[in-house]
DNA sequence: GTTTGTGAACAGTTTCACAGCT
DNA sequence: AGCTGTGAAACTGTTCACAAAC
């Protein structure tokens, strides 16, 4: 902040880091938990605890958003719950669209976090003609012939791709074309968009594989630099749990590149 | 691992940046097309653009693993693709159980980047009876009791979790108990685990008011409010602070609402 | 006494720009 | 000529530690 002491700092949402914004959901989740349970306050060691994080990153955090606690004392939860939810824009509905109603699209529009908190869906959107009028978590599948319209009819500024990787670009442009500025791409492929146009994308075999570097290193760390010279860590030797005689996960290959 | 036929710093493979390793997957996945291509070398510019970074950044990554272009022509694609490959661990085969087969659980065990990477799916497991035997993505689902054989007779390192928030910490327990040190997360919740684990997790909700907050944003910045009257989206339905002893928490963000 | 809020030190990441190899 | 590999600079994010406020 400016070294100046104002009394009541003017300027809100100046600037707030990306890894600050990333972590509210977060925290959130945990005053909103705190809400239910009826606990008035809380300080930043509970707060961060119960959201995974440590306490000086915690009201550093804060700190961006404003002065919202009292020194000695703690944070008033129902306050910060309102302030939180200001600030990322959930006091207001905000209407999505899902296209790409498979089994990923299907759990989605069952999500209950979903509609809970600020987020409704608008529209459940397949380019199969066979899931036409068919419902899905209550709202009966429309086919990508509407997608303008719908978009368009209700406002809807965010939409979600849950297609084939195929189709995503194309949907993408369309979604796009009509209006939608901000995507969440669960298709595992790089979007081109417009500027202006915000994607985020959750991507499963990107997770998968970072935990496989993660846990390829476990195994090759073990007791010593004796055994990892030579021996490369080919088999899913466990650290710690007992042997038991090693699965029988050493399928052997090696094959250099991957397949397809 | 040794690398170098000429004398290197001898830093390799140590402490590749985590920045870095979250990007690796997204360059095999380009490079892996171009394979398919049968494309044979590639720049770190147009690879760069098909993986969606600025080449430099990805010449500093490529760094980290060794130096594996040549100068004035580019990288050999094949190579790359093992290089990066064996890096991630890829080149082993990596047996993976699913805890949770509501929608989204089906989904991810439906999902082919799964198995076509290293991953297989060892098994399914779900806490309903009735589930049992079921078949879902040509595998039946074993019931929660079977967990722990699961994966000692399988050696599986890697779990993910697709339950309703309730359930995630008692099912992450079990899992740790049984021998998992990665987990994959999917539940809204945060999970505590010893140290030794990993956890990743995706977070729809999280995703979704990441969005919002820049979403929200955009709408603000418009050229003064007069314009954003009729284009913006819907229209907002609450924006009234609650005050410290009323209740405004209807929430029901934890109450295990995910797949059904 | 307790706990926040924050400058300052530190750590990690990205970008720049160019030397060095082909 | 073209392109990689990499120090150095710039930027972003995290942790420390303590004065200020209750």
């Amino acid at each position: 902040m400016a070294t100046g002491r104002t009394h009541r700092p003017a300027t809100r949402s100046r600037g707030i880091p990306e890894a600050t914004v990333a972590r509210l959901p977060l925290y959130l989740r945990a005053l909103t938990a705190l809400s239910e349970r009826s606990v008035p306050t809380v300080s930043s060691e509970e707060l961060a605890a119960a959201a995974g994080v440590n306490s000086a990153k915690l009201r550093k955090d804060f700190s961006y958003l404003g002065s919202y606690g009292t020194r000695g004392v703690g944070y008033d939860v129902e306050y910060l719950v309102y302030q939180i939810s200001r600030e990322l824009g959930l006091t207001q509905d905000w209407p999505v669209v899902i296209v790409g109603i498979g089994n990923l699209g299907a759990a989605l529009a069952n999500y209950g976090g979903f509609a809970s908190r600020g987020f409704r869906v608008a529209a459940l959107i397949d380019a199969d003609p066979a899931m036409a009028g068919k419902p899905v978590a209550g709202l009966p599948v429309r086919h990508t012939d509407e997608l303008e319209s719908i978009i368009r009819d209700n406002g809807v500024s965010i939409g979600v791709i849950a297609t084939p990787a195929g189709a995503a670009q194309q949907v993408c442009d369309r979604l796009v074309a009509a209006g939608i500025t901000s995507i969440l791409n669960f298709a595992p492929t790089v979007l081109s968009v417009p500027d202006g146009v915000d994607v985020r994308k959750v991507d499963l075999s990107i997770e998968l594989q970072i935990l496989a570097f993660h846990e390829q290193r476990k195994a090759g760390e073990e007791s010593g630099p004796a055994a990892a010279a030579a021996a490369r860590p080919g088999a899913p030797a466990r650290a710690s749990a007992p042997a038991a005689g090693g699965g029988k996960g050493p399928e052997g290959d090696v094959p250099a590149v991957m397949p397809a």
